[in-house]
RNA sequence: GUGGGUAUAGCUCAGUUGGUUAGAGCAUCGGAUUGUGGUUCCGGGGGUCGAGGGUUCGAAUCCCUUUACCCACC
């Protein structure tokens, strides 16, 4: 399923198949928490946009409209008609980010809803019966994302109950399978590695799901208060023993420079909703660093955002005109941003992958990384 | 013309029996945002309290004069 075309040092050139399509990377994922991007995003959109994935989420979904309303319809291809890859979170670290009052055990974790505050349960198993029904082609397993800092201990003892609902997850997965009633036959589990800022326990619960043999591998708790330094030890330490020929997937991250970066350090995979939330706030990537479109300074600045992008906004609006919109509300103002944003992003990663291609990774990682964080 | 009312930040308004450096919301200006609760969060600037005079240790607040606007009546 995965095939690793180059490597350029750490960075890797690849293509991994799904039956909705081949995914050329490094790859960004286009984050549409309930089946949609923000912003006003349509399926057609993701197209415009260079999209070559999008991701949703098993915990919204769940809540509404329900996985079984989704099934009932065909799955989530049928009900976006998003026909590209998609891959589900577990909602995993939606339990660790948005629930309240959890409790945790064995079984799963108990918390509350973020919509309505109802008590529910989630476990391997309930995760997975929902990624079952959602037919997305890549199934996150369900894990526990451990707040940041915390104890060795306490994340000596989630690590090994990660992996014991990981190899439940996976049960579950070939069982559900099975049914005839199955929306997508080709459906993969990937699992994620944890271990919080400790390198040793990172690299030791990596070794143990990697024994699992499963169809790709992730790394989840990075990027939730860290600094970067300490998320570049961290994938430093994990990545030598992540299966070579398997796509690795950096699970939240990041911003350009980190998503360079990580390249650099052999992840193939990565989803933010940076992009997208930035964008519904003003802030904007461009060729040339970061700019704010709220900022008086471009009141009647007839310039497109960035003169170096072919975005539905840069080839036809100015940056007085956008921000405009944005101050007046409309919400065209939004959608354009985000689709430049979302553009910029899947645009970032084809010129990894050429760069890689021909050999030019390392000055191109030297050449943008600062170029990209910078603000003008 | 007569009577009544109002006047405080760009806007809409609080402001206790007169008592620290006159506040809020919105607007404005700037920042934040990393497996997304879609208008969020944090911070900055901005006032001769309509004007002038008086009382008082001290006035946005009390008194007088005046100006503008609003309402009612003639």
């Amino acid at each position: 399923m995965f095939e690793l075309k180059k490597q350029q040092g750490g960075a890797r050139l690849g293509t991994y198949t799904t039956t909705h399509g081949e995914i050329q990377t490094p790859v960004f994922m286009n984050v549409g928490t309930q089946g949609a991007i923000k912003g006003a995003l349509s399926a057609e959109d993701l197209s415009t946009v260079g999209a070559q994935v999008l991701l949703c989420n098993t915990y919204h979904l769940h809540l509404r409209p329900g996985e079984e309303t989704i099934h009932s319809l065909g799955g989530l291809h049928s009900f976006t008609t998003w026909d590209g890859p998609i891959l589900t979170d577990s909602g995993g670290f939606q339990v660790f980010s948005l629930a309240k009052l959890r409790n945790i055990k064995e079984e799963g974790v108990t918390f509350n809803a973020h919509t309505d505050g109802h008590r529910l349960f989630m476990g391997p198993e309930e995760s997975m019966k929902i990624q079952w029904a959602l037919g997305s082609d890549i199934a996150m397993a369900f894990d526990e994302c451990v707040e940041n800092p915390a104890p060795y201990e306490y994340v000596e003892a989630s690590i090994n109950r990660t992996y014991r609902w990981l190899k439940r997850c996976d049960e579950a997965m070939q069982q559900l399978k099975s049914r005839e009633d199955t929306v997508n036959p080709q459906q993969v589990l990937w699992g994620i590695n944890q271990g919080g800022t400790y390198a040793a326990l990172r690299e030791r619960h990596m070794k143990m799901i990697a024994e699992l043999d499963l169809p790709g591998y992730s790394i989840g708790g990075l990027s939730v208060g860290e600094p970067a330094e300490v998320m570049y030890e961290m994938i430093d330490a994990v990545a030598p023993h992540m299966p070579k020929n398997k796509p690795r997937y950096l699970m939240g991250v990041g911003t350009p420079e980190n998503i360079i970066e990580a390249v650099a350090r052999g992840i193939d995979f990565f989803d933010c909703v940076m992009p997208a939330r930035n964008a519904r706030h003003g802030h904007v990537f461009t060729s040339k660093g970061i700019i704010n479109i709220n900022n008086a300074k471009y009141i009647s600045d007839s310039a497109p955002l960035d003169e170096n992008c072919d975005c539905p906004a840069c080839r036809r609006f100015s940056r007085a005109y956008i921000r405009h919109l944005l101050k007046a509300g409309e919400m065209l103002g939004m959608r354009l941003l985000v689709m430049h944003n979302l553009y910029f992003y899947n645009k970032l990663m084809a010129d990894i992958r050429a760069a890689i291609a021909e050999d030019r990774f390392d000055s191109f990682r030297r050449e943008k990384t600062q170029v990209f964080s910078q603000r003008i």
